[in-house]
DNA sequence: GACACAGTTTAGAATCATTCTAAACTGAGT
DNA sequence: ACTCAGTTTAGAATGATTCTAAACTGTGTC
């Protein structure tokens, strides 16, 4: 994105998490924070910004994308033990999962109440509650 | 388990579950079928088996894995994306998942209710529901 | 504007769980 | 005992991720 009334908004919802600005960071962001939710993998984004003019190496994908979960700008999904989701929605929600082309799909928190949870062993408190809803194709 | 009662009882169980019953495949179902539930990553299964008398490869630990999800003595439970555990539980329950220790505990399927749940996309069905509750240490 | 330095980026090596390969082995039926 | 599909195996290969150590860059200081 070479707007520039989009790389402004970038860099102050960096700043706004305590991250400082950089070109490769702008550039994650842009790809990442465009306005539609969106669930990818470290590659998909390290894919997606080599199309662009500025490149970012993969070990900078990694770190930025574990960096921008840590500041709750991300969300780690784990769904498969192959490869790690990072979801662009930081709203508490939950996920369909389809097996059959390894794609994520929106719950609504809303859509699901979960209901006589046990409480937590002594010690540990609840951090989140994930729910997966794995689909396979209907065999007709 | 040298004992032949136990033998028999695990060959009847792979027989049963339409496996062809070796050395290997008894001497792993001797660790995982023994009386009570558990939750194991395949590097442990294979510990446990090499401290026996009846040594099993760790690509045969992986097969056999497998093989016993495949025939639905097992089930897969993905948690965490650097590995797989294998639950000896194939009722329907959910998890706790305590990412201090990396340990898996049960939560009973009726202790949770799930309602609402939209329907799966056209062409897709459920497969199955995952609930993983995410603890973590108390800071005190 | 040049300087310094912590923080950042990078290519490539390293890691680690898992899967693959291709050869040796084994069990069930003749 | 003989055969052949099915099984096991060591070690190589894979693939996502992390690490390393060196080069680079942004920000504050003069």
């Amino acid at each position: 994105m070479r707007n520039p009334r989009q790389n402004d908004r970038l860099k102050a919802l960096l700043q706004a998490a305590g991250i400082r600005s950089t070109r490769q960071r702008v550039a994650l962001a842009a790809i990442l924070f465009d306005g539609t939710h969106k669930h990818v993998t470290a590659e998909q984004v390290h894919a997606a910004v080599r199309k662009g003019k500025s490149p970012v190496s993969l070990a900078t994908v990694y770190n930025t994308l574990h960096q921008y979960t840590t500041a709750g700008l991300l969300h780690e999904v784990v769904i498969s033990s192959s490869r790690v989701y990072f979801d662009t929605n930081t709203g508490e929600h939950h996920h369909f999962f389809d097996d059959a082309d390894g794609k994520l799909y929106d719950i609504p928190a809303d859509s699901v109440r979960i209901s006589r949870l046990p409480p937590p062993p002594p010690g540990r408190k609840l951090e989140r509650v994930d729910v997966i809803v794995r689909l396979v194709a209907t065999k007709s």
